[in-house]
DNA sequence: TGAAATATGTCAACATCATTGACGTAATTT
DNA sequence: AAATTACGTCAATGATGTTGACATATTTCA
């Protein structure tokens, strides 16, 4: 058997981008199937890591952001995540007594819990970004860096765009 | 507050694409958290679909899949999810229920189950699809069409290499 | 033909990550 | 002083994934 269905992602047809139809003939379905398998692989390498300290991808994503935005509270981890309190509680508490994470309160509003790394959680944080950012960087020579920039619009256009604070009156800066 | 790092992904100072560093200097943030934001948003609007069937992401695959191979196997199902037997039991046991999928014995070789879609398994998929593809329209005409093949020699390169049939001796007709 | 391998289904037990709703405490704002 | 905010926590639940074992029907092979 050796399932042929594998290595050949979508060899579609090259779906009608015909901008005149209504109902599109035929999804994109190479696009779609693309997707899923390079989103699969692109946080599958990084769980293998985190596996070792017993963590998952909730723990991932939680490092980076932290990573990202040192000092963030945790009303702001919430909103990028969009998770309830519960789930982000477990997934901190984890990190917190692995020591990969501490909290300070806030100087100005003491209610607050400023999110910083931990050496230790730096460490992790660097490790996870620098597989993907491998694996990305790969992709990109692959398609030549001069590309680079489309990709991104192109992910930034999937993105749902009446989200996040949208001021509904302020048409957004950009 | 609005958390103002919702809407700027990741304005980052554009990661060195510079091939001569061994240890990259600073991790592609951008694309990064593009891809989990863009994913997210791509199987989170199926996700509402589904939810008034009572499904989950994980029938969104089954159905997804059943809809391009009709005839699969349940054998070749599991080799293209990379789940273990007992995940795909439940969903395809829910889906079966419910009358979005048939089985049907082999002809050749009766043991197998051969998966397809019903009428109203196929419209689900449809509806399913749909709602990917506009998505997926809507990125490629912004970047224009013409771009798209880079977007998926992009995406395939994400794509872990050494999986699959990979038979090793042949070196795979392609 | 009889034994081994294959395709599938199923059971039990468990882990991770998500949910909702409620309640408590400390700090800030009104 | 009262209301709101930021955070922590408890209980209960659900979806999805895991491992390992075992049963059944069918096909293949020695």
């Amino acid at each position: 058997m050796k399932s042929p269905l594998l290595s050949a992602v979508a060899a579609a047809p090259a779906p009608p981008a015909d901008p005149r139809a209504l109902t599109p003939a035929l999804p994109d379905f190479e696009l779609i199937e693309l997707l899923f398998f390079a989103y699969r692989d692109f946080v599958g390498e990084p769980d293998r890591l985190l596996e070792r300290h017993g963590f998952g991808r909730a723990h991932h994503r939680v490092i980076h952001f932290i990573n990202r935005h040192p000092g963030l509270t945790v009303a702001e981890l919430l909103d990028i995540l969009e998770i309830t309190k519960q789930s982000l509680a477990r997934v901190l508490k984890d990190l917190i007594h692995g020591d990969f994470v501490e909290q300070k309160a806030g100087a100005e509003d003491r209610r607050q819990r400023l999110l910083f790394l931990t050496d230790k959680g730096r460490a992790l944080a660097d490790g996870l970004a620098t597989m993907q950012h491998q694996r990305i960087t790969r992709a990109v020579a692959a398609i030549g860096s001069e590309h680079r920039p489309m990709i991104a619009r192109f992910l930034a256009e999937l993105i749902d765009k009446e989200r996040g604070a949208a001021p509904a009156t302020a048409p957004s800066a950009s």
